[in-house]
DNA sequence: CCTAAAAAGGACAAAGTTGTCCTTTAATCG
DNA sequence: CGATTAAAGGACAACTTTGTCCTTTTTAGG
């Protein structure tokens, strides 16, 4: 129900965020969050285009957090990939009457407000502050195999290093 | 966010519903659902696979509710057709540690969990009897820009009968 | 039995999403 | 300035979703 996109964003800013306020290339960014990194050069774009991230380009450039991880919800993130369409008229072909919906689709829209505002009130500071033994977007360097257990996001994906 | 084709399901149910307990064509389903007729016709078919609804063909065949319509629930329709999919691992690479999800995962999966709870727990005669003036699917009937009052949902659609 | 009605099913078309590759533009460093 | 680095952008490929059309199968009625 969420795209992948959104879940590639997600991961982008919650890993930006960790990283905050370094600067950390697709090529970085891809290697930890496990995105193609091709198609992440796309996320990244719309999420520098409403403002998320900033971009710079050449040496030591990269992708960073244009604001604070305590003011940058999950909802900004999903709306900048792939917003939250809420339900404001009739579906069917009249959609003439407003915001009076039918029972059915007051119902579904219930649900879509409920999701907007449960991401609206998530910051990307909380998901990373919260009290967890797995750290977000945990298990990316853990061997085979190994449970969960938290791990340096700071450093971005051992191997590949000269 | 939700599929058009669950969009479609839940129409076609919820009119189901109404008209139980007889049975419907797709034709009849998709002039008043507005869903596109062969399209719809394998939404039906899809419901008719988990048992939600009970095909008939030949002459005065059609679809009708296998289940009445009060226990019936909105998500039962949606899984027939596009199930939501709740995280149950982690989406990176390593998915190992189970139910164990990092928070940004469990934050989304807490969003899904909500959804399908209410989905859960609305039923399809819920949906018909809400005391409410506009009618589920209401609209469908009324001439182009008038306000949207509760109509007659028993009869199939004026116009193109004989 | 024959015909008409209606679902079932298959093939295919259009559009959207996801993913890849390559060229262009901008920035930094020497 | 020239070389290198990295984002920007465009073209395109693969796959999925949505939608259409046509044939086949089943059923009821005369």
């Amino acid at each position: 129900m969420l795209s992948q996109t959104v879940e590639y964003a997600l991961r982008a800013a919650v890993y930006l965020a960790n990283q905050a306020p370094q600067a950390r290339t697709t090529e970085q960014i891809a290697d930890v969050t496990k995105v193609p990194q091709a198609y992440l050069s796309k996320v990244m774009q719309s999420l520098a285009k409403v403002g998320i991230v900033r971009s710079q380009r050449g040496i030591h450039g990269g992708f960073l957090l244009a604001r604070s991880s305590a003011e940058l919800t999950i909802l900004e993130v999903v709306n900048a990939v792939d917003p939250v369409q809420r339900i404001q008229t009739c579906p069917l072909g009249i959609a003439a009457h407003g915001a009076n919906l039918c029972p059915l689709h007051r119902r579904l829209d219930l649900a879509l407000a409920a999701v907007e505002n449960a991401f609206g009130k998530t910051t990307l500071a909380e998901v990373l502050s919260e009290p967890t033994r797995s750290v977000p977007l945990c298990g990316m360097t853990i061997p085979a195999g190994a449970a969960c257990v938290p791990l340096d996001l700071a450093s971005p994906a051992p191997g590949k290093a000269t």
